[in-house]
DNA sequence: GTCACTGCAAAAAGTTTGCACCCGC
DNA sequence: GCGGGTGCAAACTTTTTGCAGTGAC
């Protein structure tokens, strides 16, 4: 059940299916996955209007963007505490992490160089652990 | 003057062209603005041959490529320590920054999650000092 | 009735591939 | 002369845009 109050831009019935599908899954979606679901769910959406309104809804906060080493971007559920990504080579699965010092850095370098640094990605890329064992 | 030995791939004047530019200059290059280059510099290089030469290059450790934000990769010249990106939202520009910590991350996380990290890339973006003080 | 939204199809933008030709070894 | 390299054009992938039609308010 999706309550959303306050946007600019108006909640449809085809924005909600593309928020419903994302917000309550961990899975990292993108734009094509979105529209094979939710047709094959039944409710067929047209790859533009997936990308429209993907867009709207990142603007409205409400999902999360994230861009990986492939060409695609990824959209996640927005509200998790902030985590960087690995991707394993292998089975492209993707994994959550974070770390502390990670703020450390993003200050350093702000102090450092006077930017205003407003977001970042860190995107680690190898081998997960279950692929090790099973090669 | 470039030295290369051992390749496994020819290196032809074309990709010596594209490995000269990228390994005298501290720019982060696409394939369009090195095609464009080395035509303006009379050494027209087809953008074909330009893809498919970045990749032996990358391939042969000569090059490094980064992934940013946007949808293009870029590459920089190899040999460098390593060191991460901020991008500036508005002039475009793309800084080099690093920090000791990012090193006890990726530590960390192999130890945690059992990964072997073969690569990473940490992107900050943001607003540089500059473009903050001429708004 | 207006204005935002949708869906299709066409266009962009970046990259890859097929193919005929060419050249170095 | 064989295998790799080149250049062009065509294909491909992901994303954006134009446009006519539709529906919410």
């Amino acid at each position: 059940m999706i309550i959303v109050l306050n946007m600019k831009r108006r909640l449809t019935p085809q924005r909600e299916a593309i928020l419903e599908l994302i917000g309550s899954s961990d899975r990292h979606w993108d734009a094509e996955s979105i529209a094979k679901m939710l047709a094959r769910k039944g409710r067929a959406i047209g790859l533009a209007t997936v990308y429209r309104g993907l867009a709207v809804l990142e603007e409205e906060g409400l999902i999360h963007a994230i861009q990986l080493t492939d060409g695609k971007k990824r959209y996640e559920r927005a509200g998790k505490e902030h985590h960087d990504h690995f991707i394993c080579k292998l089975c492209g699965s993707i994994t959550e992490f974070s770390h502390p010092a990670e703020a450390r850095i993003l200050e350093h370098l702000s102090r450092e160089t006077g930017a205003v640094v407003h977001g970042h990605e860190f995107v680690v890329f190898g081998v997960c652990a279950s692929c090790r064992e099973a090669s």
